[in-house]
DNA sequence: CCAGACGTTGTT
DNA sequence: GTCTGG
DNA sequence: CCAGACGTTGTT
DNA sequence: GTCTGG
């Protein structure tokens, strides 16, 4: 699954590597130990692509109260298609989350230990996602995002069993494309990425901690 | 028809 | 909103 | 994902 | 154990 991701460059450097635009309004600097339910970079396609500010968690329109978003942080690639909560979003609200690492966490005898996983040059990637819009109960409109998942490849299966899809930059165009709705294009895109790509290792117990954002987690 | 759920992961 | 179960 | 809270009534 | 919050 996905939990916890780093993007450790800041929004004028995620808007060159994404190629579009950042809002003057949004700066964002680096994190090393991004939560569910705190504000993620996402890119969204109304048009043009831009940057934007999401909450990771998806909180459905229909949704009651907001405390739905902090288990629905993920959305499975084989069933989401069928989902009531995701299906009408795999249409017209699906979204890019910049990220340049994720955690996942490996069983051992007596515990869990955290792992860092990065594409092999440190370059920055893209998870490929959901949003919707939710009203508060005093009307405030309150965008959330999910990470979609898919079962692991190689390199990471033996830390955990499944991953957050990271689309190759040539699908990135495709996943935003407001105009296209098929789904049989869509979903082949959620696979799980080259293995050969990518590396892993130990890291720090102190990511256990969403309080803990230092950049000494991955130095 | 209406009522009620709508999610993932991991663990047992 | 949309789907499933009764 | 992990961390941290988790409840009511009544009394101080 | 289970739920909520970050």
């Amino acid at each position: 699954m996905c939990g916890r991701f780093t993007l450790t460059i800041d929004s004028n450097a995620v808007a060159r590597a994404f190629n579009v635009a950042v809002p003057k309004s949004l700066q964002a600097g680096p994190r090393y130990n991004v939560a569910p339910t705190q504000d993620v970079v996402a890119v969204l396609n109304d048009g043009e692509p831009h940057l934007d500010l999401l909450r990771w968690g998806l909180i459905p329109s229909w949704a009651k109260d907001a405390s739905i978003g902090s288990r629905m942080i993920n959305a499975r690639a084989e069933t989401l298609a069928e989902k009531p909560s995701f299906k009408r979003l795999l249409n017209s609200r699906r979204c890019l989350i910049p990220a340049d690492g994720f955690y996942e966490w490996q069983k051992v005898d007596g515990g869990k230990v955290p792992m860092y996983i990065t594409l092999k040059g440190h370059e920055p990637f893209a998870f490929a996602g959901l949003w919707d819009s939710w009203k508060t109960a005093d009307g405030e409109v309150l965008r959330t995002c999910t990470i979609i998942t898919t079962h692991a490849n190689d390199l990471v299966a033996p830390i955990h069993e499944r991953m957050p899809v990271i689309l190759p930059p040539d699908a990135r165009e495709i996943w935003l494309d407001p105009g296209l709705h098929d789904a049989n294009i869509l979903l082949p895109l959620l696979k799980p990425c080259d293995p050969e790509a990518m590396q892993a290792r130990e890291v720090s117990r102190r990511v256990n901690s969403p309080q803990y954002d230092g950049s000494d987690l991955i130095a």
